[in-house]
DNA sequence: ATGCATGAGAA
DNA sequence: TCTCATGCATA
C-alpha cells in the first residue's frame, strides 16, 4: 500500500510512491445511489434485509446543533490556514445570514450513545415531486436589491471585474425572503425531527424530502443557469462570505452531508439561487482565493484488499480502540493514522444522507449511537 | 464524484 | 480521541 511519505506530512508531498490501485470506484459510488438498496455496496456486509424505515440520526444531529461552528467556518480565503480573525466576520455572518430561521431545536437527542432513534425515515420515497417551485420561476421572489453586489455569478467563466467585495459590507441583510413562503421564524419547540410537516421548505427545520427536493431542484436550476459547482462555491463566498468548494456543493446536491450540514447550507444556497437567476445576466466577479500555502499530506491510497480489511475490521467495530488501531495499522501496513482517519471517515459516510448502503439491522448499534441509516433514494441525476 | 485529510470543538 | 464540517487531490 504504499502510502506517502511516512510520518511527518509537512513535507513536500512529493515522493510518494503511491500505489493505488482503485479500480473503477467512481462509478461505484454512483451506483450506490442507485442501486443502494440492491446490493450493499462492495463490501461483505452481513447480508440483511435493510430495514428501510429506521431512525435516522441526522437530526439527532441537528439536535445538538447549539453551538454549531459555522461562524468558525474558514474563510475561503484560508482554507487551511485558519486565522483567527474572523470575529468580525463572524458576527456579521450570525447575525445577518446564517441565523435568519436557523434556530434549531433545542432538545437533543444526542447521537453519541444514548438514544438515537427518532424514528424517522428519511426520504420516503418520494417519487417525484419537483412541485412548485421547480423550474418555473414563480418561485423567485427576489427582492432585487440595488446596491446589492452580486459578486460571485458568473458562470463558467467567473473572473471578470471585481468590485466591492461585500463578504464584510453588506450592509444590511434584507428581509427574510425565505422561498416561496413566509414564514414563522420558530415555531420549533422540540421537535424530534420534521419530519410530516407540510410541506415548507424551509424555514426551521425542513424535512429530508425538503431538502432532496431542493436538492434537485438546485441542481436543475444551476446548470440551466449555468453554474458549475464551483462556481456557486465562490459565489456563496463573495455573497456571503462563506465560501465552499465543489465538494461541498456536489455533496449537497448530492445529499451526501448530514442532515444538519444539509439544513444549514440550504438557506445558502436558496438565496444563491435567487440572486442567480435574478440577476442572470449581469456581470459579475469572482475573486479568486488563491488558497493554498499548506502542506497537506498526500493522499493515502488504500489497496483495495486492504480496504476490504478495513471495511470488515468496522462491521465488527466502528470504533476500534486505540491499540485495536495500532494492530489494525501494523497488520495492514498503514499508519495509525491512516486508520484511525479511515474509520472517522467511514463513520462519518455512515452519518450522511444518502448512505452508501444498507444499514445492518443487527449491528446498528454498535457503537452505541449510530443509528442504521438507509435511504433509497432517488439516483442523482 | 469521492477518497483521504485537516482542524475546531466537544467529550 | 471523536465528531463534524469541509476541502484538496484524484479517479
Amino acid at each position: 500500500m504504499a502510502t506517502a511519505a511516512s510520518n511527518h506530512y509537512n513535507i513536500l508531498t512529493s515522493s510518494a510512491s503511491i500505489v493505488h490501485s482503485e479500480p473503477g470506484n467512481m462509478q461505484q459510488a454512483t451506483a450506490y445511489r442507485d442501486a443502494q438498496s440492491l446490493l450493499q455496496s462492495d463490501y461483505p456486509l452481513q447480508s440483511n434485509s435493510h430495514t428501510l424505515s429506521h431512525a435516522h440520526q441526522w437530526i439527532t444531529a441537528l439536535s445538538h446543533g447549539e453551538g454549531v461552528p459555522w461562524s468558525t467556518s474558514p474563510l475561503g480565503a484560508e482554507q487551511d490556514i485558519k486565522p483567527a480573525v474572523q470575529s468580525a466576520r463572524d458576527e456579521m455572518h450570525n447575525s445577518s445570514n446564517n441565523l435568519q430561521h436557523q434556530s434549531r431545536p433545542p432538545h437533543l437527542v444526542h447521537q453519541t450513545h444514548g438514544n438515537h432513534h427518532d424514528g424517522r425515515a428519511w426520504r420516503t420515497t418520494t417519487a417525484a415531486h419537483i412541485p412548485s417551485m421547480a423550474t418555473t420561476n414563480g418561485q423567485s421572489l427576489i427582492y432585487s436589491q440595488p446596491g446589492f453586489g452580486v459578486n460571485g455569478l458568473i458562470p463558467g467563466s467567473g473572473q471578470g471585474m471585481h468590485h466591492h467585495n461585500l463578504r464584510d459590507s453588506h450592509d444590511d441583510h434584507h428581509s427574510p425572503h425565505l422561498s416561496e413562503h413566509g414564514h414563522p421564524p420558530s415555531q420549533h419547540q422540540h421537535q424530534h425531527r420534521p419530519q410530516s410537516h407540510h410541506d415548507h421548505s424551509d424555514e426551521d427545520t425542513p424535512t429530508s424530502d425538503d431538502l432532496e427536493q431542493f436538492a434537485k431542484q438546485f441542481k436543475q436550476r444551476r446548470i440551466k443557469l449555468g453554474f458549475t459547482q464551483a462556481d456557486v462555491g465562490l459565489a456563496l463566498g463573495t455573497l456571503y462570505g462563506n465560501v465552499f468548494s465543489q465538494t461541498t456543493i456536489c455533496r449537497f446536491e448530492a445529499l451526501q452531508l448530514s442532515f444538519k450540514n444539509m439544513c444549514k447550507l440550504k438557506p445558502l444556497l436558496n438565496k444563491w439561487l435567487e440572486e442567480a437567476d435574478s440577476t442572470s445576466g449581469s456581470p459579475t466577479s469572482l475573486d479568486k482565493i488563491a488558497a493554498q500555502g499548506r502542506k497537506r499530506k498526500k493522499r493515502t491510497s488504500i489497496e483495495v484488499s486492504v480496504k476490504g480489511a478495513l471495511e470488515s475490521h468496522f462491521l465488527k467495530s466502528p470504533k476500534p480502540a486505540a491499540s485495536e488501531i495500532l494492530g489494525l495499522a501494523d497488520s495492514l501496513h498503514l499508519e495509525k493514522e491512516v486508520v484511525r482517519v479511515w474509520f472517522c471517515n467511514r463513520r462519518q459516510k455512515e452519518k450522511r444522507m444518502t448512505p452508501p448502503g444498507g444499514a445492518l439491522p443487527g449491528s446498528e448499534d454498535v457503537y452505541g449511537d449510530t443509528p442504521p441509516h438507509h435511504g433509497v433514494q432517488t439516483p442523482v441525476q
